[in-house]
DNA sequence: CGATTCCTTTTACATTTGTTAAAAGCCGCC
DNA sequence: GGCGGCTTTTAACAAATGTAAAAGGAATCG
């Protein structure tokens, strides 16, 4: 079982057994099912998630998504989480049979109070956190949503498909009228 | 000088003198002066800097300004600093005698690697980047440049007088002609 | 004091994007 | 096969934004 979830855990190489000892049964495992409600609006969001299988979504209470993670990734509410205060966001599972691990925010806080070696972890773990942001936010910045489009197009073609198109456009940040548009080519080449 | 140093770190009161003599004569002092580069395009940004006293911003090279910092703050380029690679972007001294302490990434690493302590300060100290970032984030997806204009008049008077309306119209993403019709008040109402 | 320069606002026009509504495609189901 | 229900595209119009150019204001410098 602590094999099994190092599996799933970026950067558990750094990781020594003495620390998968101090973590026992406090990494728990479980399946959602399409639409279920991992973090809901007005509830504090106790865990970090990492997902093992499947597709998990956010949005925010007016509908607008925010962002999709799939398999290999990890996702939490960051604000909810490391501040424990009410979620204005969503999660939910997007995908029948998602499979994720996921850990409570108190049993990480006394992992990180306890070892040095889990601190270092975490650390590591925020930085590449904080430049995926980083980067997702630069390019929300600096490149228009036919752009931003096209990559998304050449990064995850696999994951796009599995996402209707209006909540693409809405995530984009773009209508769905300017989704096909950009789609159908009708669009300024830059 | 330690003392000194202290009190313009966030979260410095979760360390020991012990830590302050590890780091003893890794923070340095210096005053830059108006428009010098504190990193440039294409160089690694070694540095982690803390604003005592004065402005910085930065920019990309196309010219267009990413964010402003003053008094109080601290800034790096994320991305370069953290993975040792070259920067896309360049930080600038805005206003002259402003006042900084900076450490160098290797002098931080180590710390980290042989104090427990250091290692939860900059869990600490990242997790509040992080959600620095976020917040910034998602008021640039879910606020137009109006309202984000005038959340800024509210929030940072002061800061907003010290910048030129081309650098805050070139922040907010838009066009200085628009800025000027969002304060001419030429602008729809939400 | 006048000239130069920089910063800001204004005007006019072209382009882009959202909105609303309707049509076209797709799918599953009776 | 054909009838809903859902997703995606198309069309038409209105609103917002960028661009370019000109003019107003304030500060600087000789």
């Amino acid at each position: 079982m602590k094999m099994n979830v190092a599996q799933h855990i970026p950067f558990s190489e750094q990781l020594h057994p003495d620390d998968w000892a101090l973590a026992e049964g406090q990494f728990q495992q479980l399946v959602g099912s399409r639409e279920d409600i991992l973090v809901n609006q007005g509830q504090v969001c106790q865990r970090l998630y990492f997902i093992q299988e499947g597709l998990v979504y956010a949005q925010r209470p007016d509908g607008q998504i925010l962002w999709y993670e799939a398999e290999g990734e990890s996702f939490t509410e960051l604000d909810s989480f490391y501040r424990q205060t009410p979620s204005q966001t969503i999660i939910k599972v997007a995908e029948a049979d998602t499979r994720l691990i996921c850990i409570h925010h108190k049993d990480l806080e006394a992992l990180y109070a306890h070892s040095h070696r889990w601190a270092l972890w975490a650390l590591r773990f925020q930085q590449r956190e904080l430049l995926r942001i980083t980067h997702y936010y630069e390019a929300l910045r600096n490149k228009d949503a036919t752009q931003r489009y096209w990559e998304l197009v050449e990064a995850r073609p696999d994951i796009l498909q599995r996402i209707p198109l209006g909540h693409i456009a809405s995530y984009l940040g773009i209508s769905q009228v300017s989704l096909s548009r950009i789609r159908a080519g009708t669009q300024k080449k830059q």
